[in-house]
DNA sequence: TGACAAATACTACAGCGTGTAGTACTTTGT
DNA sequence: ACAAAGTACTACACGCTGTAGTATTTGTCA
């Protein structure tokens, strides 16, 4: 192990992107699907920002894979290639690999070590386990 | 929410390291202690890499706070500030902070849904908790 | 069908972090 | 006091991001 430097070069996760695009991004999901001018307003910021500038960040997750778009018009309508909850489990997937090899045994007792859940949390914990169990032996 | 697009100023997480950075930084919480020698002997890839660049890493790593050194005799012995296990639980945490809004319940879900754990560490987690909640209710 | 407004595409650029390393400076053992 | 071995300083290219200006395309309405 460690004989080679890893490279990770397959995707880049949520957690990776800019201040500006992950917020871009976050609004399309909350939204659904939007153009430019939607998301320039629902960004709306001290300074407000120029319409190309959103429209680049639009583009440049488009090329990164994030969002594809639709012809609506003479406008472009953009929209998530994944949902949200998708792009968290994946960046979830990506971040127990960078950070405990992929071990997500070992990534759960780092989480619990740590975390402050309540009693009644812990308890909604154990149940989503069992639900998990009971799902996979069929 | 989200009116503002927070800044995430605090500090940078493990994962955000750069590949060499964090080689280096992997390498010397494995020895406990070392100096840049030993470093770069144990960080043997294809093309070796020049003491200073080594050295800068490590240089870089302590402006960032993750190492600190110590005088023996003309040369730095570095070490980390903060064990690998702490290191790693605050990624985690910022990582559930970023991605989940710092709902841990939240990530748990998704981190369940998509893990592919098989019945025994299933078991395995449920111990976990229950000895956590055994731990906090005194 | 052609002009115009609105949208997109292309291009630019500064700032920052990183890897990489050369050169200048410091320290210590002999 | 000097050579060797360290460290500090400096540099630079690269890639990504935010930011936006300018060029080009396109849909529509008269």
């Amino acid at each position: 192990m460690s004989e080679e430097i890893s490279k990770n070069y397959e995707e880049k996760m949520l957690d990776d992107l800019g201040e500006l695009q992950r917020a871009v991004i976050e609004q399309i999901w909350e939204l659904g699907e939007a153009g430019v001018h939607e998301v320039r307003e629902k960004l709306s910021r001290k300074k407000k920002l120029a319409y190309t500038t959103i429209l680049t960040a639009m583009q440049k997750l488009e090329k990164a894979g994030w969002l594809e778009h639709r012809n609506e018009g003479k406008t472009y309508v953009y929209f998530p290639t994944r949902t949200r909850e998708e792009a968290g489990a994946k960046s979830v997937r990506k971040f127990i690999e960078r950070m405990f090899d992929g071990n997500s045994l070992l990534m759960f007792q780092h989480f619990m070590r740590q975390s402050k859940l309540n009693d009644k949390e812990l308890v909604e914990l154990r149940k989503m386990i069992d639900e998990k169990r009971k799902g996979s032996k069929k």
